[in-house]
DNA sequence: TCTCAAATGATAATAATTCGCAAAGAGATG
DNA sequence: CATCTCTTTGCGAATTATTATCATTTGAGA
């Protein structure tokens, strides 16, 4: 699958590049360029951080993965590289998928915004996660008894 | 203005916030921290560019402004801190507001996803400003004569 | 197998942002 | 106004993510 992945894009199929493209599209957790270096070094225990950064870039930007750029941060990579949209923990920053079918609907269509050329839209949900709603929770209370 | 909104935020009233304010808010092109410096240093020479991301963020944190990241390169602020949208030249990173009133209708409600709570919602539009559109063609066309 | 452009690893460089801390300033109080 | 205290500032160093450089290696076609 990555192999032809790679033959397809008339890239060299390199080892390394079948690991990165294997571990992004494994990857559940739209992990970051050193994530994803963690993972492949198990595997290539020599592979070099900067090359997982080459190949992430030119990965997106060949659109076979995803780049996410949550609350601006490190950026962020999607093995599912099909249009989609994410909410993301003020907090934690844990980023997750989310279904918004209407507004994709909504936007079918849309190429121009007034002298824009739409290329495609990222909804950002920005909120809070389970476990960080209770931290925060926790916060509030103790402040209130501390003083 | 600016004087009455720091006091209101119960913050020391320093000729230095008042400058940022006043420049961020008559700014209509979403300023990066840099370029917010390079205005107010005009009237304080002597301000330092970390007073300035200082105070930007926490003007961004306690919703005074609003923070705008788009696709991931320095952080871009908005005066306007009322929530809105944002169509962003993927070339150049020309950033704009842009009004979806349906989209906004289409949230109004939502509070919850999964486990998530939704604080708020951010579009942004990856697009190419009309300037951008011309580069590409030009660099598209020289190349098949180019070549 | 031979050749060579492409890819890699190691490391340095860059860019944006944050931190640490001493000095200056704001605001409250008498 | 003088004084006290807590906040804010300026400066430089530190951190973090990412990119550039370049010598070396390697895939892929002839
Ligand atoms: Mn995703
Ligand atoms: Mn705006
Ligand atoms: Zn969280
Ligand atoms: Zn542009």
């Amino acid at each position: 699958m990555a192999m032809e992945r790679l033959r397809h894009l008339g890239w060299a199929v390199t080892p390394q590049r079948l690991s990165i493209l294997r571990v992004v599209a494994d990857a559940k957790d739209h992990p970051r360029a050193e994530t994803v270096f963690e993972r492949v070094r198990r595997e290539h225990p020599h592979i070099s951080l900067a090359t997982v950064h080459r190949t992430l870039e030119r990965l997106a930007a060949a659109g076979e993965v995803c780049k996410v750029t949550p609350l601006h941060d490190s950026a962020r990579y999607d093995g599912n590289s099909a249009p989609h949209h994410h909410v993301v923990c003020v907090r934690c920053r844990e980023v997750q998928d989310v279904e918004v079918a209407e507004f994709d609907h909504h936007w079918r269509g849309i190429e121009q915004i007034g002298e824009f050329k739409v290329l495609g839209v990222a909804l950002e949900v920005r909120a809070l996660c389970a476990a960080c709603q209770q931290k925060t929770e926790h916060a509030r209370s103790s402040r209130r008894i501390a003083r």
